[in-house]
Parts: structure tokens; sequence; C-alpha cells
DNA sequence: ACCTATCTTATGGTCATACCAGTTGTCCAG
DNA sequence: CTGGACAACTGGTATGACCATAAGATAGGT
């Protein structure tokens, strides 16, 4: 049932300057953490009137893209801060306890590696291990392990080539900071971690199927069991 | 570390008024589907201004509560419109990462199935049972069918206790919804996917964790191989 | 020279009012 | 019953003004 017409869409003012803003954001033109021009500046560039303009960057507000601060300016968000912004308006998770995180990822990490065992491409196979080793030359530094930890799974994701898995990855690996800047933030927590992830990846070099889900599924039970020594 | 002082939060009119709506649509306190009252009267009754006002609804329209329609009115989206509106805001969703969804699927249903089979509750079983017994009650039915279906996979989820997971599911549930409407459209559609919850539920019921993964796995790759025919 | 309090200025937040444009319903002429 | 004219309503936009906060500049006391 093809319709003979196509609807007329009608685009408002805000809709526009918000599409442009947005587009000048993805493509780099402003950069993250930059400042955006005062309201009123803008509304002259873009010879709109201050309503228009403003709902504009509520829009944009919403959707994770700037951060407004009254009697400061607007200023443009991290990528990552947005996705983690958007989830939280979507699943209302800021107030979810990070064991639920865990409960979530014990669901799904173990067949994702799986999943790379059996598919990951020889260039990310080298990323995976260079943030091992990286973890490896800084379990003394928490700050670096917590960012190689984070790394190795989220190398783990974009083997799929799934925007969708890499997404969620980015996400609980956000999600579970504040639980990790605890268990990563002693030796002997960057060291179970390390050897953890050893197994992973020795597992997914030898495209082990059953081997990598197994060694993924101990490497999290064994942080989670970690985390409750405190 | 904790802090002595909670940080001041200000609230803005617009996110106080816009707080409330979202707390009335949540509630049910106005239906979906439902038209809100004209911007002028909403603006008398909080006692704010139309700019106030328009900047909350212009929130709550890109959080994907509500659509507004120029010379019409403000409408409450249904609630399964609402996580694919914002989903679709953060990873550009399309109609051809419908196989994308069900990789995603793929990772974690089976080992939430087997998650359920160890924790389900009697209350949850028989509501599991019931959505069986719906889809075998309506085989020539694929609206019902399709309905049964995502309640299946959602009671499922509800088992977890986590409300993480059922976002999650009700997620992908909504996003292949398209693709189900093809694949349940007909009774041999129907009726596999029949035998695949069958499978799962008997699995489940008899507390048998790894028999209902490799249940539900084989019902989604069912799923998947059968979708490829069209 | 240093710290502090105060003033100034820029910025976002809010308001009242007005007018425009599209939608809907009513009613009348054909 | 149809189609057009009209009125009432609704969201969209524009102006101009004033408030509250944040940050830098300035004046004053030590």
């Amino acid at each position: 049932m093809t319709e003979l017409f196509a609807a007329i869409e009608r685009r408002s003012i805000w809709q526009d300057v918000a599409s442009q803003v947005r587009k000048m954001i993805e493509d780099g033109t402003i950069a993250p953490g930059q400042k955006l021009p005062s309201e009123r500046d803008m509304c002259q560039q873009f010879g709109v009137s201050r309503i228009s303009l403003r709902e504009a960057l509520r829009a944009l507000e919403r959707e994770g893209f700037i951060e407004v601060q009254a009697g400061r300016g607007a200023f443009v968000r991290a990528h990552f801060d947005r996705e983690r912004h958007v989830l939280e308006t979507l699943i209302g998770f800021s107030r979810e306890s990070a064991e639920k995180v865990f409960e979530l990822r014990m669901l799904f990490e173990p067949n994702l590696a799986g999943l790379a065992a059996r598919s990951i491409s020889l260039e990310n196979l080298e990323r995976l291990r260079e943030t091992v080793e990286r973890m490896r030359d800084h379990v003394e530094n928490p700050e670096a392990a917590i960012q190689a930890d984070s790394d190795f799974h989220r190398v783990l994701s974009e083997s799929t080539g799934n925007p969708l898995v890499e997404s969620l990855v980015r996400f609980v690996m956000t999600a579970t900071g504040s639980e990790r800047l605890v268990t990563l933030n002693s030796r002997e927590g960057v060291e179970r971690a390390l050897v953890g992830h050893e197994r992973v990846l020795a597992a997914v070099a030898a495209g082990d199927e059953e081997g990598a889900a197994k060694a993924m599924k101990e490497h999290l039970q064994d942080a989670v069991a970690f985390a409750r020594c405190f």
C-alpha cells in the first residue's frame, strides 16, 4: 500500500537551528567541552528570536549534546557523557546499584567473548592484546588500569561490528565506573582483573568459543566477589 | 569518602513542570494517546509563563514522552513508542538494524532464560505459562500472537527483578516489532515460535538452567533463519 | 603586596503581550 | 451531499523587559 503523495513536513525554526548545531557538534566544528556563543549572539547569527534559539538548545540538551549552565553558558558534552545521559533518561539508571549492572554484564559479556573468539579480526585481536599489556604495565596505577579495563571490554564489543552492542558495553562500563574505582584501586584488584583478561584473551586468540565465554564469566564473578570484600 | 553536604540542585521552572507532567504520564494519570490541555490552559493551571511551559514540553518531547503537533496539541506517546524514540536518538536506529538487534538478543536472552530457570518465582512461572497458552490459542491471529510473544520474553526478564534487564528486553522487543510482524504473520511462523516457547518454558519449569539457555538460543536462531525466508 | 568586599557585566531564566500560521468545526450556498 | 467561507482554537515566533546567578574588575583596608 504505497501512498501517492508524501506528507509535507513542516519544519519549525528551532528544529532547523538544532539540526545545524547538532551537525557542527557531530563533525567536530565545535569540540567537546567548548562553550557555545551566548544565546543573544547566536540569535543574531542565526537570525532568529531568542525563543526559537532557546527551544533548540533545550532539545539539544535533552538529546545529551550540550549542557546548559545558568549564568555561564552552554557547553558541548563529551560523547561518552552524552550516551550516559541519554541512557539515564531512558531507563532511569542513576539510582540503580552497580550490582544490577553486573548482573546484566553477566548475562551477555560471556557470550560476547565467545562471539569474539569466533569472529574477531586480527587487528582487533592486536588491540585487545595491547589493552592487556597496558594493564600489566600499570598494576600500580589505578587510573590507567581502569582505562585499560574499559578498553579491553570495549574492544571486545567492537569486534562484533554491532553499534548496539558497542553502545551497551560503553554504557555498562560507564555505569560501573565508581565500582571499579574501588576494586581496581589496589594492586591485588588489578592483578586479579589482569589474570581474568589474560585468560579471556588466550581463549579468544585460540578461537575457543566456549573457553572464552567461561573465562569471561569467571572474570566477572571474581570481580563481583572481590568487590564484596569491601 | 562521603560528602558532608549534598549539592544544592537548582531546579528551574520548566524542570519542575516537566517532572510533574512526566510523573502524571508514568503513573497513568494521563493515558497514552490522550491530548494534553492547550499550552495556554496549562500555563494558567501551573501558574507559569508560556515560555517555561513550552520549554518543559520541548524537553518532554525530546525524551519521547509526548508528541507536539502544530495547530492541534500535544499528545502522550505510547511507552513502547517512547523507548524506540529515545534509542533512535542514541544510536540512529533504522530498519536495517533489525538483524543487529537479533544479534544482541542472541547474546543475552539464552542466559536470561537460564537465570530464570534458577530463580523464577511460582507466580512469574504461571504468568509465563499463560503467555504460551495465549499464543497457542491465537495461532491464527498474528496481532495477538505478537503480543503473546512480547509478553513471554518480558515476563522472563521480569523474573530477574532487575529493571535494567527489563528495560533492555522491552527495547529489543520494540525494536524487532516490524520484523516479528513478518515472521509471526503466518500460521507456520507462530507455530514455530510456539514450539520454541514451549521448550523454554518446560526447561525453566524444570529448573534446567542449561536446557533453558539452549532452548532459547535455538528459538532465536530459528526465528532469524525463518525471517531470512522472506 | 595581599586579601576582601563590592561593583560591573555577561549570561541564562522568566515574564507579558502580540501576531502569524495551520487545524478544526460550523454553517450556509450550491 | 458537497464545497467554500468563516470563526475559534492551537502551536510557532518575535519583542522587549526584568530577574538571578557567575565571573571578572575594582576599590578599600590590612
